[in-house]
DNA sequence: ATATCCACCTGGCGGC
DNA sequence: TGCCGCCAGGTGGATA
């Protein structure tokens, strides 16, 4: 489920609910996730949350003495619920809020993690990334340069979380369709252009994404706001032997760095 | 340094 | 129905 639109979106949709809150304490019912959870968090008693952000594919809940670092792996989402609501399956992590609200993690695979960052500190796992892909400083001239230093196929390089954060695999496909290049393509051989429209699409297709989530997923308080997604603007993914939106070839499916990749061979060079 | 592959974990689906 | 293999939105880490 997420991809940084459903993390940008989760993050909108729990911040009014946990600026400003005491987070009283935090409920672990099961510490093994992809790391442990850290004994700092656990330990966490009436800190005032300062704020909520997001970095990458992050969710930063910011409080005086450091920052809790939540990322949902493949599988996870938060919710904002009514304290008294019963846990189901897979719901590790509750953080209980002085509303009488708490923000609960659920991760069925649980690949996703808590994390703990020191005030001042930067995590080793967020110092080593690059970019935003919604800034500035996702440009052409980054991306141009990134890709002249490697031999590998463009999707890794765009899908490589030092060259530019939260580009997974939706929408790598998705944004290589839309710009016309083939996702094998070794990253060298893309053009100031290629490189241009790359990044451009990138930031569209993102965009446009977080746009949906937004009206789609708006109340997080509520049990649940399981979005009619983004899904029906796919064009590649997920597509694979189906006709191309645009110029009906049959979709062709491979697999890059193990992951399913779509594309179409006549729109794509 | 870079590229490749594996691992982590649960559940859903198609095929037999 | 039941069992089996395969696949899934991520990404750190071991290995060559």
């Amino acid at each position: 489920m997420p991809e940084l639109p459903e993390v940008e979106v989760s993050c909108l949709g729990i911040r009014p609910h946990l600026q400003g809150q005491l987070l009283q304490r935090v409920v672990v019912r099961q510490r093994q996730l992809r790391w442990p959870v850290p004994d700092e968090v656990m330990a966490l008693k009436d800190e005032p949350i300062q704020a909520v952000s997001r970095r990458a594919k992050y969710l930063l809940i910011e409080l005086a003495d450091g920052c809790v670092l939540l990322h949902l792996g493949m599988s996870g989402h938060v919710k904002v619920l009514p304290r008294d609501t019963p846990a189901g399956k897979h719901d590790h992590v509750d953080f209980v809020l002085g509303s009488g609200q708490l923000l609960r993690l659920n991760d069925t695979r649980r690949f996703g993690a808590v994390l703990w960052q020191g005030a001042g500190e930067a995590h080793v796992l967020l110092s080593q990334l690059g970019p935003e892909p919604l800034t500035e400083a996702f440009n052409t001239e980054l991306l141009w340069q990134q890709c002249q230093k490697r031999s590998s196929a463009i999707k890794l390089v765009l899908m490589d979380n030092k060259v530019v954060v939260g580009v997974g695999n939706i929408y790598a496909n998705e944004a290589l369709f839309k710009a016309g290049i083939l996702p094998s393509r070794p990253a060298k051989s893309l053009s100031v252009d290629d490189c241009e429209r790359l990044v451009q699409e990138v930031k569209h297709t993102l965009a446009q994404a977080i746009a949906q989530g937004g009206t789609t997923l708006r109340d997080f308080s509520q049990s649940d706001g399981k979005p009619g997604y983004f899904k029906q603007e796919l064009l590649v993914y997920g597509r694979g032997g189906l006709p191309c939106m645009r110029c009906g070839a049959q979709l062709e499916e491979i697999r890059l760095g193990q992951r399913s990749t779509v594309f179409c061979q006549s729109c794509q060079r």
